[in-house]
DNA sequence: TGGGGGCAATGATATAAATCATATTCCTGG
DNA sequence: CCAGGAATATGATTTATATCATTGCCCCCA
């Protein structure tokens, strides 16, 4: 299975394996397809696993006891979660859930608490992106505070441009629904309906099947920012 | 200093460390104190502090462009923050301010990093503590996406009461200002006060100027739950 | 000791957004 | 290839909350 190691060399997490360790590594990871909606795992599960995503998108979502979704964060290609199983053995905050159909990489805490144990750029690019994470957190709050809702959906939509690996930043490789855009920012369906179509009737977005592009990053900028 | 060695000592993340260590760190603690609305550090400083509160609080806040303010968590006596200087040397990304007058004791990162690398409990400590904030962060994103004012500032008084240490999690020792629980769930001043004013007229709360004592959970909680 | 600035309180009004209601289109799985 | 559920769309109505405006209180310090 020369390709699944040639991925996990190529995260930045791993790169720096030793090549027997990143071979016994690549043996026990084991790769699993999901379709959309299937979890990878719920709330409250125990942390046994750390995921890698090979191909697709997956959600980290959490519900209100009125059964309502909130979208914690959405996962790309090349990212990592579940890592807290590994470093606090405490069960997951939220579930995690797959967009569309999804190919990941699961490795066994115990496989991998060794190598963070041993192998300090390991546990140092991890503690790295715990740090990131935090930060990204931050940045959620940010826009979640924030108390116009076309801001909110600005905000975001930028955000994820940024993430979303594309020319300039100004196209999101993602499919979103809109009722999904509502669980991100925390409105309903029907004013994110509304307020997208009025960014697209203006130009600044377009919004196809496949991603939305933003077409006036500078004008997104201004709904996001401004106090009107 | 006998008495800041045994504070350090009673910190479950120093709770381990070997008593000639302990002493190099006690040694090289400094003390700091703070009045009210002073900063400890800024968004963007470089991250070279590790801070533990020994006396008071500390709020963490970012400013908005327009200068609305986000308090993105208060600190309680016996916290650590700051801690992502350690971890990875990415600027802070909020500002530390003091509420009320506060003790601040201060670990230069180059201090702490070298007992991190070397003594695992300390460094599994920091990473428990990372998690912790991690799952805080969830639970206070979850706060900021409810819709209804209400539910999230109910939401908020029993998380508070929860980490205040407190009889039953039923008295919040900490002078809010309603500014600051407005900042707190993002609403305004105005909003605030009338809610505030509404629960305790309903008998469900009780404000003075020493802090905040819930005295029907269940009734809070289930302002904080239900959809009405 | 007296003023002044921050804080709480409250009313009136405007408005953003939730809610309710119905179509229409679009996929997707059988 | 068809049916039916999901997603998008749009209108009407209600409601929560932002916004504007004013007042009084308290406490801090000059």
């Amino acid at each position: 299975m020369i390709v699944k190691r040639d991925f996990l060399k190529s995260l930045p997490i791993f790169s720096a394996l030793p090549d027997p360790i990143l071979d016994k590594l690549t043996d026990r990871a084991e790769e699993f397809t999901y379709k959309n909606g299937e979890y990878i795992f719920y709330e409250g599960d125990p942390p046994d696993w750390l995921c890698i995503i090979r191909e697709g998108n997956v959600k980290a979502v959490k519900y209100l006891e009125d059964g309502k979704e909130i979208i914690l964060h959405v996962f790309m290609p090349g990212d990592i979660f579940g890592e807290l199983a590994i470093l606090d053995r405490r069960p997951y905050p939220a579930s995690a859930q797959s967009m569309g159909h999804t190919k990941i990489l699961k490795l066994h805490y115990t496989h991998c608490r060794d190598i963070c144990e041993n192998v300090p750029e390991v546990r140092m690019k991890l503690i790295q992106s715990m740090g990131e994470k935090q930060r990204g957190f931050v940045d959620r709050l940010e826009t979640a505070m924030t108390t116009r809702v076309e801001k909110r959906i600005a905000h975001m939509l930028l955000k994820l441009a940024g993430a979303s690996d594309s020319k300039g930043g100004t196209y999101i490789n993602l499919h979103l629904t809109r009722k999904d855009i509502a669980n991100m920012v925390g409105t309903t369906i029907e004013t994110t309906i509304r307020i997208m179509s009025r960014l697209q009737k203006e130009g600044i977005i377009e919004s196809t099947k496949t991603g939305i592009t933003i077409l006036r990053p500078d004008l997104l900028r201004e709904r996001g920012g401004e106090h009107e």
